[in-house]
DNA sequence: GGGGGCTATGGGGGG
DNA sequence: CATAGCCCCC
């Protein structure tokens, strides 16, 4: 066999290709080749005559899997997208739907985000009569998310001294009770939120129902995991599962590098790594130490860097490639200055080196740091794209529809039916939806099966009824219909489509564009064959659509344009690289973030960061700080980051010392207190004499054509009146306000009827 | 039904 | 400061 992509490797790459029995550790510096020694290495055990459906990647994100993908596509071809590559959640997500069945869940499970999650407990709080100021949905959830990810069920939360201990200190001891309440929800519910993708996993394998752990164990002969040091206890624990037992060929390769684990504050664990070479005896590691990506004058500085990291894997990265530029400092009074000069030197950059802007990003500690940076090259006229923050799945409007295609495909979605059961509105309020809450909650059955009830007893107003004949017509469809068909018969039968095109504003505009934009990717998935993937996207089902719009973030999503400068959280820029990076907000209590500065771990984990960050940059690196910066609506300022001080003067343009004691000892971190909160100033809204002498008259008078004066508005003539007794609404056009008609609900108005 | 005002909150974030 | 959620009031 002529294997050709072996011969650009260096001999480390080379070994930890070719190694491909037994356990294997590869660490892996940045630029170090990384995901070509995955994806060759996968390509040389197809190569070598394992089937690629017996292979299974795991990687944390779906761009990662994407690219390997790719790769490895490219390399062996066809049979390449039959290996199980993807994300930790997809794979497992796709696992649960064949099994879930024999852990009490159905195979049309809906799977939870988070904010159906935060509103599920925040539910559960009300109901449970806490006191919603002391429990916060965010914390119970993070206590809930802890708890499974290190497989503690709710009986043994509510035994462990030490986890009750905690909660009783942090004044929330029913902590327990609403996770045991809310695992009890979601079953009800036929709902997994993200931990149990993997949660649910281990259940099953651990369970082992019909020797399902058996089956997955032969399916899998050979398993590699990317970013190993970002695992927490429960990935690795499925990981043991499958990969150690008795006769285990012990087939499996790790992949990462201590220095680049950032997300500890999420249970990522470095003793993962360390346990891994105790489990796995016989463990064969390859470090990989040659950069490829990055100039001699940034190698060197990450190393500066993290040599002050106590508790590492000793490795030291070094570079063939000629010296380049030396790393610019940039000092900044403002944060808007900050902004302005690192638009000057993105123009620089691009006229003395020709950069394209797609060649260029701009990574901060904080998204809401992006705003400057946007408002400059906004000027400049650059074009660039933020990743990050709100993202398109969260949109109000997006998830309406989706709620209502979740409904269709799991009747016992409750977050989906309690999202859509009025909207658009449908006279069903707050009191109809408490009434069916409780009923659903005596008998203990989902809100669906609740509304049935209820739907059955209405008299007269009908809006249930409606509700759930449209629902189950929608289910009918959805045996005929493809998936793109059905969403844009909802999209219109719903009266979702009626709705926005009711609202003129931008904001409408806007909504109604978004909700063409998911028709649009819903026929994209519809129609695109090349989509299928028996381990992530089996089929064309609804299932399978929301399976994967569940686990897909905005990331990912690639634009018509390409060639836009980034501007990301270094978080997010974990994995890229660019010609040029600007890391900004090199402030003490900014990076490293305030919260982290009370311990060394902490302080360490913001070091990797700063270490991922600077790691991203080929050619051109840029460090900025500003001496004061607004920050919750207060002028604070701060000292210039402690990691600027930690790399070596001769690797920067100005030497620190230059730079930074203008500075030191002058200011202190603080909030400058000058700043007081702005005037209140209360205007009438409406100058009239007439108002002196308003009296109200009896909302019965009212009628249509009368000229009446209201309070606020003004003078104005009664166009229409509709509905009844105490739910007349008039619709009224005042004078002030223009073409704009208003609708006040009759019940409520203060309205003088004027002579004619 | 819907707008306005008040209050709480604000860290990093994949799936 | 910006935003979201909530309550109140018309």
């Amino acid at each position: 066999m002529t294997l050709d992509y072996l011969n650009g490797l260096n001999p480390v790459q080379y070994a930890a290709v070719t190694t491909i029995e037994g356990p294997v550790m590869v660490i892996a510096g940045p630029g170090s080749g990384k995901t070509r020694v995955l994806t060759f290495r996968i390509a040389y055990l197809i190569d070598s005559k394992i089937p690629p459906y017996k292979i299974l990647a795991l990687t944390f994100t779906n761009k990662a899997a994407k690219e390997m993908k790719e790769r490895i596509s490219s390399v062996v071809g066809e049979k390449g997208n039959q290996v199980w590559a993807g994300t930790f959640h997809s794979i497992f997500a796709r696992i649960l739907r064949i099994e879930s069945e024999k852990i009490g869940f159905p195979s049309n499970f809906t799977i939870y985000d988070s904010d159906d999650t935060k509103n599920l407990i925040n539910s559960l709080i009300k109901e449970s009569g806490l006191d919603t100021n002391v429990y916060n949905a965010n914390s119970v959830k993070n206590r809930i998310s802890q708890a499974k990810s290190n497989l503690i069920t709710p009986k043994a939360y509510a035994d462990n001294p030490d986890i009750q201990a905690k909660d009783r200190m942090n004044a929330m001891p029913q902590t327990g009770m609403l996770y045991a309440k809310y695992v009890a929800r979601c079953q009800r519910a036929g709902a997994m939120d993200f931990d149990d993708l993997l949660y649910q996993t281990f259940r099953l394998f651990h369970q082992n129902p019909d020797n399902v752990l058996e089956k997955y164990q032969q399916k899998f002969s050979h398993v590699l995991v990317d970013e190993f040091q970002d695992t927490n206890f429960l990935q690795y624990a499925i990981i043991k599962k499958l990969c150690m037992y008795e006769g285990s060929p012990r087939n499996i390769c790790i992949v990462g590098d201590d220095a680049q684990s950032i997300y500890a504050f999420r249970g990522a664990t470095i003793e993962n790594i360390l346990d891994f070479e105790r489990d796995f005896n016989g463990l064969q590691t390859f470090k990989l130490e040659q950069n490829y990506r990055s100039t001699p004058h940034i190698v060197q500085a990450a190393n500066d860097v993290i040599t002050y990291n106590k508790r590492q894997i000793k490795k030291e990265i070094w570079t063939e490639k000629p010296k380049g530029e030396p790393i610019r400092l940039i000092k900044a009074i403002t944060d808007s200055e900050e902004g302005k000069r690192i638009a000057d030197s993105i123009l620089e950059l691009k006229h003395r080196y020709h950069l394209s802007n797609s060649e260029i990003a701009i990574l901060y500690r904080t998204n809401a740091q992006s705003r400057i940076f946007e408002e400059f090259l906004r000027k400049y006229n650059l074009s660039y794209r933020v990743f990050g923050g709100l993202s398109f799945y969260q949109r109000k409007e997006v998830k309406d529809l989706l709620a209502y295609l979740r409904l269709t495909a799991n009747k016992r979605d409750d977050e989906a039916l309690r999202r859509i059961i009025n909207y658009p509105r449908r006279g069903v309020g707050n009191t109809s939806l408490e009434k069916i809450t409780t009923w659903a909650n005596a008998y203990d059955i989902s809100l669906w099966e609740a509304t049935l009830v209820f739907a059955a007893n209405s008299k007269g107003k009908g809006g249930l009824e409606a509700f759930v004949t449209m629902i189950n017509s929608f289910s009918a469809k959805m045996q005929t219909l493809n998936v793109f068909d059905l969403a844009v018969y909802i999209a219109n039968k719903t009266g979702i489509v009626q709705d926005l095109k009711g609202d003129n504003t931008q904001d409408g505009l806007n909504r109604l564009e978004n909700i063409q934009a998911l028709l649009d990717s819903i026929k994209e998935f519809s129609e695109n064959d090349e989509l299928i993937d028996e381990a992530t996207m089996p089929d064309k089902s609804l299932q399978s659509y929301l399976q994967n719009i569940a686990l897909i973030s905005d990331m990912d999503q690639t634009d018509k344009n390409p060639d836009y400068i980034t501007l990301m959280s270094v978080h997010a820029a974990k994995g890229l690289e660019f010609r040029a990076v600007f890391v900004v907000g090199l402030e003490e209590n900014l990076f490293p973030s305030f919260q982290s500065s009370e311990t060394i771990e902490n302080i360490d984990e913001e070091r990797r960061l700063f270490y991922v960050a600077i790691t991203r940059a080929q050619e051109f690196l840029s460090l900025s700080f500003a001496k004061s910066r607004y920050r919750y609506g207060q002028i604070r300022y701060n000292e210039p980051s402690r990691f600027l001080q930690e790399i070596d003067a001769q690797r920067l343009d100005m030497p620190a010392v230059e730079a930074i004691p203008n500075f030191m000892g002058q200011q202190r971190s603080g909030v400058s207190g000058l700043l007081n909160k702005k005037p209140i100033i209360v205007a009438p809204s409406f100058k009239n004499t007439e108002i002196l002498n308003f009296k109200a008259s009896p909302s019965s008078q009212i009628m249509q054509g009368m000229n009446v004066l209201h309070l606020r508005f003004g003078k104005g003539t009664v166009v229409n009146i509709d509905g009844n007794n105490d739910s007349k609404v008039a619709t009224i056009k005042f004078d002030a306000t223009g073409d704009e008609e208003k609708r006040i609900m009759l019940k409520f108005a203060k309205l003088q009827i004027l002579e004619s």
